[in-house]
DNA sequence: CGGTAATCTAGAACAAGTTTCAGACTTGAT
DNA sequence: ATCAAGTCTGAAACTTGTTCTAGATTACCG
C-alpha cells in the first residue's frame, strides 16, 4: 500500500521543520504511477479547475483503474493537496535560485509571495483547484494541509533570512499564510482585484516589521 | 422566484456599506418556507456540520419539496452561506447592545472577534459548516459571499470606530477578515489550538494601530 | 523456478448534489 | 368567481465522488 495518508501523518507532529516522511518502499513502477497520476491531475486542473479534476478521468489519463487511484490518494482533496505540495516543491526550488533581494524581511516576504502569485496568475485554474482542495480539506486531510503549510512557513522563513524564529515571529507567520490563502480565494472567485491581494500582502507584511524592530525601525513618518 | 441569488448580486456593488436588496415581494407565506429552511439548515448543521446539512433532509425537515428548496437556494453552498448571514445578523446584533470596551481600536477588534469565536466554539459543527462553504463557494456564489464580508467588514469597523477609512484601513480589515476565515479553518480541522487562533487574531490587529496611529502611539518598548 | 501475498484492473454498485417533469395548488388581475 | 401565470410537490433521472468485488498480474521469498 502506497498509503499517502499513513506517510505523512508521520511527519506532522515536530514544528516547523519536519522530515520528510519515512518513504515506504515503493517500486519503480508504483513511483512512475503515482508521477502519472499526479500529472494527470495538475493537467486537468490547469483545463478547468476543481470540478475538472474528476476522478474518472484522472484515472483514465493516468492509464489507472479507478480504484488504483483511491489506494494512492484516498480522497480528490488528497490528490489535489498533493498536487499542490509538488507544485510547492516546484516552486521552493525556483525560489532558491533566485532568492529576493529587499532590504528589510519584510520587503523579501512579499516579493516571495508576489512572485509565487505571479506563478499562479499564470495557471489560474490549476492554483483554484489547489487552493480550494486546501481549505475544504477536513480533519482526515490534516496530515497533509499542514505539510504544505509547514513547507510554506519555511519558504517564508527563508525569505525572512529567519533561523529560529521566535513565538511572536510564527504567529505573524501564520497570519501571513492565513492572509495569502484567504486573499488568494478572494482573488480566484472574483472578489477583489489582483492589486488589491497585492495591497494587502504588503499590509500584512508590515506585521513582520513590528515583530522584530532589528531590521530597520517601523515607526512611520509622523 | 423568490431568487436568493439575483436578491444579493443586486447589493454587490457599492463599497463597505450597500443596501439590503430590493426584496423582490415574498408571500407571506413564502417567508415562511425560508425560514423553515434555514432553520433546518442550521440545525442539521449543528449536528453534523457541512456533511451532515443534505439536500434531501434539509427539505424534509422543513417540509418542503426538493425542487422547491433547489429554487430558493440554487445550491448547497448558497444554502449554507445564507445561513451564514442570517447568523451573522444575529451576532451583529448581540454585538451592537454590548460594544467591546478596549482603549485601542486594535484591542476593541480583538475582543470583538474573539466574542465571536467563542459563540463559534458553542456551536463547532456549525460553525464548520458555514466557514468551509464560505471558503468553498465558486464565482457563482460571489454576490452572496461578498455580501458576507461586507457584513463583516461592517462589523469591524463598528468595532474601531470608524466611520470613513482610508484605503490602508481597509486594506488592514481585509487582512483582518482573511486572518479572520483561514485562522477558523485551521482551529476548525484540529490544525490549530484555541490559544493559537487568539494569538494569532491579536497579531493582526496590531495591524489597526500601524494603519491610524492616531489612537494610540505604536512604538514598543525599547 | 513455484507459490503466495500484495497489487492492479474492469466494472458494478452506492451516496449525495443537482436537474427535470407532469400535475396540483396559489396568487393576482380582471 | 374565474382564468392565466407562477409556485410547489413527488418522484425519477443524471452526475460525480467513493466503495466493493472477482479475477488478473506482479513482486518477492525460499
Amino acid at each position: 500500500m502506497p498509503a499517502e495518508a499513513k506517510t505523512a501523518a508521520k511527519a506532522a507532529q515536530s514544528p516547523v521543520r519536519a522530515a520528510q516522511p519515512v518513504t515506504p518502499p515503493l517500486t519503480e513502477r508504483q513511483e512512475a504511477r503515482r508521477r502519472r497520476i499526479l500529472h494527470a491531475s495538475a493537467q486537468l486542473a490547469s483545463r478547468g479547475g476543481f470540478d475538472a479534476v474528476q476522478m474518472r478521468e484522472v484515472a483514465e489519463s493516468s492509464q489507472v483503474a479507478l480504484g488504483t487511484l483511491y489506494r494512492y490518494f484516498p480522497s480528490k482533496v488528497h490528490l489535489l493537496v498533493a498536487t499542490m505540495q509538488d507544485q510547492l516543491a516546484h516552486m521552493h526550488g525556483t525560489l532558491r535560485k533566485k532568492p529576493p533581494a529587499g532590504d528589510t524581511a519584510a520587503q523579501r516576504v512579499a516579493e516571495t509571495l508576489m512572485r509565487a502569485f505571479r506563478a499562479l496568475q499564470r495557471e489560474p485554474h490549476l492554483a483554484d483547484a489547489m487552493v480550494r482542495a486546501l481549505t475544504f480539506a477536513d480533519r482526515s486531510v490534516s496530515p497533509e494541509v499542514d505539510q504544505v503549510s509547514r513547507q510554506t512557513t519555511v519558504i517564508i522563513l527563508d525569505a525572512m533570512g529567519l533561523d529560529d524564529p521566535t513565538p511572536a515571529q510564527l504567529s505573524a507567520v501564520r497570519v501571513i499564510e492565513h492572509t495569502w490563502h484567504s486573499a488568494l480565494i478572494t482573488w480566484l472567485s472574483g472578489r477583489a482585484s489582483i492589486a488589491q491581494v497585492k495591497i494587502d500582502i504588503e499590509t500584512v507584511c508590515r506585521l513582520i516589521d513590528l515583530t522584530s524592530p532589528e531590521d530597520r525601525p517601523p515607526s512611520p513618518a509622523p
